[in-house]
DNA sequence: CCAGATTTGTTCGTATGTATC
DNA sequence: CGATACATACGAACAAATCTG
């Protein structure tokens, strides 16, 4: 048949990456009801079969709800379990806290040795650097420095750095992450981490050094 | 067509189980190269589609690795990040700890009031309890107490308890498991741990509350 | 409450591409 | 190169859940 490809890609990832993209793109918002499989299928001009591996790929990931009989919906990232699911603190009580955070600074550089050696980059390559600070009633508890490969990120490249639209971006394809892997360590602050929490010299803070793959990286 | 379904569950629901008793009964043991699709089909009397879906859904479970041009594997259980997967403590220089464990007990009872909250259990169901002392360099540092729905495990409701095998089927089952919940918070040890740890009276422990659920359990 | 339309869920079968041996 | 096995793609039919009139 015509396999119109691109690169031989296969046909029901590009199809899942277009998809996405609509709803990154907010053309379909959280919530909204997209068309049925029948007509997707024929927009994109492939079997239904195709399409329905597609939208199976994308309920996985989180990123659509499909319910029998009613339709297929796009998650709301803010609902349970996306916003919150890498932000697992809780008080003793029960109560999660970590929900209000600020972004300090996005920058882009080049990847330093420890970035390369947990997003497994070579020499030359990029990252955007995240800081951000989390809060809890209105008192600082935590500094936030996130570092993400910028070769995940295409489109940004191309389009110069829409610096408050990467946080929107990076949470919209962040809905198609996989699993993380923690690691729980005490030691010493880093010199900007102790100036933003006030604290007195020689203090031992806990150190949460987690890596989050996508989905596809986390299967091997 | 003759679906000869037992209570109307998925065929390819009931071929991943039939398929996954296999490799938990040592029929097919870790590293064995299994039949191909088409033999698998005719030996269950279903479709190739079927069948197909079943070991994708096998593979998603890490049950299974499929490699193309190859065939298809069991994976190996003691490999990489399954018997570690939910043992994700480090110490600052990044070392794992937590590889030794030791089972101190294992009960089966009436679901106790939490148990119910965090299992979704209601009032009389049964569960299994397994404590066990965790240790690192002989040194031990956690006390380990599990609960796990007895209706999971419905082989073993039906032949009794077989004590030490449990754990292994577990792990067999545990294969299946899906995402986890954690809680870190500071408080009280309980009376039994803070027997365990040797601890003196009033001394605060982290209290790591983790819930896992079952690949099924998770989507919702 | 029922009947019909809509939509996703499940199953089937076939053909072709591609990696491995 | 040929044989084998998995990967991808297509298309169709029916089941089951849901909503509407």
């Amino acid at each position: 048949m015509r396999q119109e490809r691109f690169f031989n890609r296969p046909l029901y990832l590009q199809v899942r990456d277009a998809l996405a993209e609509r709803v990154a793109a907010g053309h379909w918002k959280p919530g909204d009801a997209i068309p049925n499989e029948i007509d997707l299928a024929r927009e994109w001009g492939v079997s239904s079969g195709t399409m329905r591996k597609s939208l199976d790929l994308l309920e996985s990931e989180h990123l659509l709800t499909r319910l029998q009989g009613r339709g297929t919906f796009v998650k709301d990232p803010g609902s349970q379990d996306l916003m919150l699911r890498f932000s697992n603190i809780y008080l003793a009580d029960g109560t999660r806290i970590g929900g209000e955070a600020r972004t300090l600074d996005i920058a882009v550089a080049e990847a330093c040795e420890p970035e390369c050696a947990r997003l497994r980059l070579i020499g030359g390559d990029q990252v955007y650097r995240i800081s951000r600070v989390r809060s809890h009633r209105s008192k600082v508890f935590m500094i936030e420095q996130a570092s993400l490969p910028a070769a995940l990120f295409p489109l940004l490249v191309e389009q110069g750095l829409p610096s408050h639209r990467l946080v929107a971006i990076a949470q919209a394809y962040g809905m198609l992450l996989g699993k993380a892997e923690e690691r729980i360590s005490v030691g010493a602050p880093s010199p900007l981490a102790a100036e933003a929490l006030n604290l007195a010299q020689g203090t031992q803070v806990l150190i949460l050094d987690r890596v989050v793959r996508t989905a596809e990286a986390s299967a091997c």
